[in-house]
DNA sequence: TGATAATTCTATTGCACTATAGAAAAATAG
DNA sequence: CTATTTTTCTATAGTGCAATAGAATTATCA
């Protein structure tokens, strides 16, 4: 009895985890629509076709659903790179490798990489830091590629790996909030950016 | 007596637009820090010592206070790019002074480009539309430099001169969420950004 | 089926917020 | 100094919101 109620605690059934999950997913949707203090609870709800106060059988807060939003968000940046970064392949490749796997889930999980992107400022404390050190790691995995790459002369030595790392983030980052309206795929636009991060916008024919 | 009356009613005294201006900036301010939907009209007053319904001596709305801040906010990136775009320099030349042209006012006037930035996406159709109008000036700017550069040799000519555009602003643009904690001056920022752009990461001295 | 547990519901509390009304106070002008 | 205008104030209406309490319903299983 006590081994049964204890089970049933500390790992919730499989559908209590798919029920929350679905929870998360349309709460992932109003937060990239309308900003966290921008969507109500209510919002949430209407989408799922429950009521209201029923989110709360699965939730604490609103702010512990944005947490998992966040969390969910910045892993899916973070788990593709840590392997790129690992492939033994020359560092342009995995560069472009890196944008190419950054681009790619802000458009599959659209809902929340926005999110991550935009909303974590307003979690609590504990919670940002925690997304903040998943973002930390996805820039040391860059600043590494770039610091690799200088070592052995892929790149120029003058480069600043921290700075071109902030660079190729934002421009990266950005996609998200124009790539609806621009009509070309994203992986046109990953090809695209990995050459101009390569080889920048100069002619280098002219004489 | 109607002229005096009309002449009040129609331009302002001195020191309405002034008292006018001073709420626009607490507003830009706690609009850059909290966003939009964070802050109440109470956040406003506190900052400016003065009661909360009191702002609509000035204001009819809070959406009103944004408009002026996001208007603001915009005109800053645009001024300076329409005269860089005439001058007459070589077309590389051009571009990192736009680029440098843009960086400046995430800094000196951080609260009006980040509300302007961040915050635009909530204001009602009409006012959207119109600073949308002026982003849509902006990036033009930058499209017409670059067909210039590709035209006359300077860039390559397989540049799609769209997306690097995009590429570029979203760059820049993410110096806003960054600059503060990075320990760098602007002009550098703007000195590795325009070099990394015209020439890119790939060292060319190599075999 | 009937008992137990899991899930969703209705109803409500209490608070925070925008905006308005109109009085009070301060500034300005005759 | 008085009258008028400008500015700020107090007070409050009205709304929307997150979260809780506990009842009703649905699913599970002996």
């Amino acid at each position: 009895m006590t081994r049964q109620l204890k089970q049933t605690e500390k790992s919730p059934q499989r559908n209590v985890r798919k029920r929350r999950r679905e929870i998360v997913d349309a709460a992932a949707r109003v937060f990239a629509e309308r900003g966290y203090h921008g969507t109500s609870t209510q919002d949430i709800a209407d989408l799922l076709g429950m009521r209201q106060a029923s989110l709360y059988y699965y939730f604490d807060s609103k702010e512990t659903a944005l947490e998992e939003v966040c969390a969910l968000g910045a892993a899916g940046f973070v788990e593709k790179a840590e392997e790129i970064v690992r492939n033994g392949l020359p560092a342009q490749k995995r560069l472009c490798q890196l944008l190419a796997a950054h681009i790619a889930p802000l458009d599959h999980r659209a809902d929340y990489t926005r999110t991550f992107l935009n909303e974590r400022k307003w979690l609590p404390m504990e919670s940002r830091r925690k997304v903040g050190r998943m973002s930390r790691r996805l820039e040391a995995i860059f600043e590494r590629v770039i610091r690799e790459g200088i070592r052995n002369g892929e790149f120029r030595n003058d480069l600043n790996p921290r700075m071109t790392t902030l660079a190729l983030l934002g421009m990266m980052n950005a996609v998200s909030t124009w790539y609806e309206r621009e009509s070309i795929p994203l992986d046109r636009i990953a090809e695209l950016f990995g050459d101009l991060a390569l080889n920048g916008a100069r002619n280098t024919d002219a004489d």
